[in-house]
DNA sequence: TTGTAAGCGTTATCAC
DNA sequence: GTGATAACGCTTACAA
């Protein structure tokens, strides 16, 4: 492998030379730039990233913690959070965790251990709750579920709203006997409950039954399965992302319901299929993209600024009214 | 930040037996063994890899380039990757290309400036025509795409083969005016259309009309509508990749006609809608884990024997028939 | 403006 | 078995 040393000789400089050459220092003549860069050219050179973090002690990698880079929403948040860093020059070391909280503490670790700029970081619900007890020896963004912690930056969405404005949704269509699937590894499953409870509440409903369960389709598809079959009366059925919007449309068209006149339905995340099948499905869509970005920008921003005081960013989910959840027709 | 050194100097040992302790090098008496470990604990001192790496020139990470991780071919091969790295000790660098042959050498350089052990990586038509060329630092697994380049492992699946068979299943089930989308940004496609090709000329028959595109569902709702707008006696489109085939089945709907009673589709890979829409969707699954995993574990088994010559391992795609490519009813 | 040399935190090669 | 010490490839005071 060619180092600086065999440009420097080649170009007839010292390595100081070569170095401030190419990290765009100032103080060097063209004259000098120019033997340097022939010599780099002419060898192919590239400079090793790895000798240059140890040295400087910064690095251009960030780390991104998600649970399951299957669920379309952290796919999406990944592939901008790539998008991202790759304009900023930064690139991503991905890690899965499976919502396993050990996991990811060892992930924390390792981030640390490579000496990443940062991370981004999507934490269960276990963790969340004595993250500030976390040594983060990194700037850290936290995405999509809440923490109390003033060392974090954090981008979230306005769950307990999402929830409400759903739920508004399907009682002002007609629905009343609605039950919902909420998951379980995270605090945005509570949040967006809160704000089912709340819409119920206010029109002087009860939800029919309300379950936790794992955010995998399986799961989904088991949860609104029970659902349907202990409570004949169900009209609607809300879940909170689009695993288990899957999972409860499979378990609405198991029962031999039809969408939205037996059963409504109603979910998170606009995917591929949720305007594929019939009726498409009305959905609260997250700004995933734009999450994933933001949640890069806050990072960068703070890698290059340490000090800068942590701020919070919370955009709004878009409610988009489709056919499963069609007005109620008189029975 | 606390080093080797604090370690060795609360253990009263030189730094050398720390390093032999951490890496189970033999030669040390227990009681060296107990004493840096007290101290290792003691101080919560981890090894910075950044350090080792330099030093030792291996690191354990490994880098995985695809076209986009968003295609759910993709998703589910990083999953696959991800598991299967973390398993045996590595992490993964996540590199996006968007079939951008400068951003994958761009990735590609950056992979050996950052000394990966080594890289999986699944190459636009671009670059594998001229792969041969590239200069490759690190043992590398190519993965979904052929390359003729014997430095390298290969795991692909067998496309002509994959086209051939769903394109006999259709024609089997009466269909005889057969459209087709294929991905213009990798060999992929070009391999799915021989077979297709191979099964229409064994009966006769001749493609109605043929389209490469871009593999993203826009492109393949428009070369797919185009399609049925041109031949108006199409009676099957068939489609090589998921997102081309969600593409064909929103056309389809989008011309009103009727699945399969109008015209049939057929696919490619499973996904979360295939089996969500109705009729549910024939399609060509690919094993995707059992290739992230296969391809993981092949350069895993180079990394650590380097010298081993390289295999090509060729899976089975696994045709699954559903209604949407049920028998033509006489018309 | 350029060169010399220390040092980032490890591991590997020697002596002992 | 253990400890000095050089070296990995780079950046950065500091000196010239």
């Amino acid at each position: 492998m060619v180092s600086i040393k065999d440009v420097a000789e080649m170009a007839g400089v010292s390595t100081a030379t070569v170095s401030r050459v190419l990290s765009d220092k100032p103080h060097v003549r063209p004259e000098m730039q120019r033997r340097v860069m022939n010599a780099v050219e002419k060898l192919g050179y590239r400079p090793n990233l790895i000798a240059r973090n140890l040295r400087s002690q910064q690095s251009s990698t960030i780390g991104l913690i998600v649970a399951d880079i299957r669920n379309p929403f952290f796919t999406d948040i990944s592939r901008a959070v790539e998008d991202t860093a790759y304009e900023k020059g930064f690139s991503v070391y991905l890690c899965n965790t499976d919502e396993n909280s050990a996991k990811e503490k060892m992930y924390l670790n390792l981030m640390q251990d490579e000496n990443v700029a940062g991370v981004i970081f999507s934490p269960t619900r276990e963790t969340a709750v004595s993250f500030s007890t976390l040594p983060l020896n990194f700037p850290t963004v936290v995405v999509d579920r809440s923490v109390r912690d003033d060392r974090v930056d954090m981008i979230l969405i306005d769950n307990v709203s999402a929830g409400y404005r759903l739920t508004t949704h399907l009682i002002e269509n007609g629905y009343r006997h609605i039950g919902a699937v909420f998951g379980e590894a995270s605090t945005t499953g509570r949040e967006r409950r809160q704000g089912f409870e709340q819409a119920l509440a206010e029109h002087g409903l009860a939800p029919v039954h309300v379950t936790y369960t794992a955010p995998k389709i399986e799961a989904g598809f088991a949860a609104a399965s029970a659902m349907l079959a202990e409570n004949p009366q169900i009209d609607a059925i809300l879940a909170t992302n689009s695993l288990l919007t899957a999972g409860a449309w499979k378990a609405i068209m198991h029962h031999n319901c039809r969408i939205p006149d037996d059963v409504a339905l109603v979910g998170f995340d606009e995917t591929t299929w949720t305007t594929l099948v019939n009726p498409p499905v009305t959905v609260i869509a997250q700004p995933t993209y734009e999450i994933g970005k933001t949640a890069t920008e806050l990072l960068l921003q703070r890698i290059a600024e340490p000090n800068r005081s942590p701020r919070s960013v919370i955009l709004n989910g878009k409610l988009i009214v489709r056919g499963s959840s069609a007005p109620r027709r008189a029975s």
